[in-house]
DNA sequence: TTTTGACTTGTCAAATATTGTCCAATGTAA
DNA sequence: TTACATTGGACAATATTTGACAAGTCAAAA
């Protein structure tokens, strides 16, 4: 699940309207629209913010956001797989 | 392994200097050395080029590079792990 | 000890990428 | 139609990245 289609799920599921949402995170509409297409990418704080407006747990969100982020980097490499394992491995060691 | 450290192993196994390598990628060694230090980031075309300079194997230090990007995105999150692992599920998933 | 050559540091400007605004278009329901 | 929600595209404002340059450190040779 991308962080965008989550976004429109929770909007929608609570009856409001891009407009209400947009209005919180202080952008215009079209801006927020892109965002929940997943055309344009949400900054960290309105990560936040949408997760504190719409009732969701920030960490599940943020995961979103980082996944998709993630995804970008490697999109289209050959090497995806196993630099995701490496970095796994590498904050793995590094965590203790 | 960054790839920063690869790199400045792989040179100074051959006795090349950072002038020599600066000259072929086109850039002064001041940028190469903060390459070589991991200071900058290598352009996916430099880290290509860096590849046949050196022979090495060009999917090696692709892996590399984009494991530091991948390390650079999750970086500080406590998400970190399950991102890197959402992700890696997404690839395989649409791998097929 | 001066000089030379390799490498590093810091600052700034150019190039690129990202984020946002605005206006116009599309869709949809009354 | 009219009104309102959403989307598309062009452009402006910002932020980030990349690179050049000047000056610095350091080590070894002279």
């Amino acid at each position: 699940m991308k962080l965008a289609n989550r976004i429109k799920e929770l909007r929608e599921s609570q009856g409001l309207l891009q407009r209400q949402l947009s209005a919180q995170l202080e952008i215009d509409t079209p801006m927020f629209s892109k965002i929940e297409r997943g055309e344009r990418r949400a900054k960290r704080e309105q990560v936040l913010k949408i997760a504190e407006i719409l009732n969701e747990n920030k960490d599940v969100l943020l995961s979103l956001w980082l996944t998709d982020q993630l995804l970008d980097v490697v999109n289209g490499e050959e090497q995806a797989l196993q630099a995701l394992k490496m970095a796994e491995k590498d904050i793995k060691a590094n965590k203790k």
